[in-house]
DNA sequence: TTTATAGATTACGAAAAGTAAGTAGCTTAC
DNA sequence: GTAAGCTACTTACTTTTCGTAATCTATAAA
């Protein structure tokens, strides 16, 4: 990849909002905590993605995974504080999709 | 793809500013009418990539393309009125990155 | 005739996404 | 006790997109 004078958290937001899927997971854990497979109906998007997306966004500290035992097992994802503070980002897209498209 | 109830303009907004590049070259063009090579210096995105968007978002309605037959040849891209209105959006993106990374 | 410049386009290997089938752990039904 | 079902993944494989570098087009000056 090029080098370039581009702020790099500027870059790494570009990078993860722009990432295929990213913001609609988040657009989506706005409702609320939500199990694997509520995810996956709401969203177009294939569980082999959903699983990468959810462990990525995990690891950059914008969703938490919880896992109940019970009996099938049991996971829920949510928004960190960092996570809702995307709330407004997400928004904004929705609103120019409104006025826009 | 998997269907799903998911709102179309939503959708289609999502895969606009979801792409990657995209909202760095709407980013960078806030800046005012700037040139193809200027583009390409400006960003860490090559040629190719770069070509191949500003026809999408020219095919979208989003960006301009003006080309001045002098020698060598000029071309410059600036944002329409619809490409304008991506400004809080992207403003957004950049203010988060301000204050969670 | 060669060189230079801007803005692309093409070729091709690498990476990411899409699709479908399979796995693990536990439960209930037969 | 074994077969079937449930959730949350994971693997294997194909298709699409990306990244890098070389090439093309048009024009003009050296």
């Amino acid at each position: 990849m090029k080098e370039s004078a581009l702020c790099p958290r500027l870059s790494k937001a570009m990078e993860l909002v722009g990432k295929r899927w990213t913001a609609l997971i988040i657009y989506q854990l706005l409702e609320g905590p939500q199990r694997f497979n509520a995810i996956e109906s709401a969203l177009p998007i294939s569980g082999r993605l959903l699983s990468e997306r959810l462990k990525e966004l995990e690891k950059e500290g914008i969703v938490e995974r919880k896992v109940f035992s019970e009996v099938p097992i049991r996971v829920e994802y949510n928004l960190t504080e960092k996570g809702q503070s995307l709330e407004q980002t997400v928004r904004e897209i929705e609103n120019w999709a409104k006025s826009w498209l």
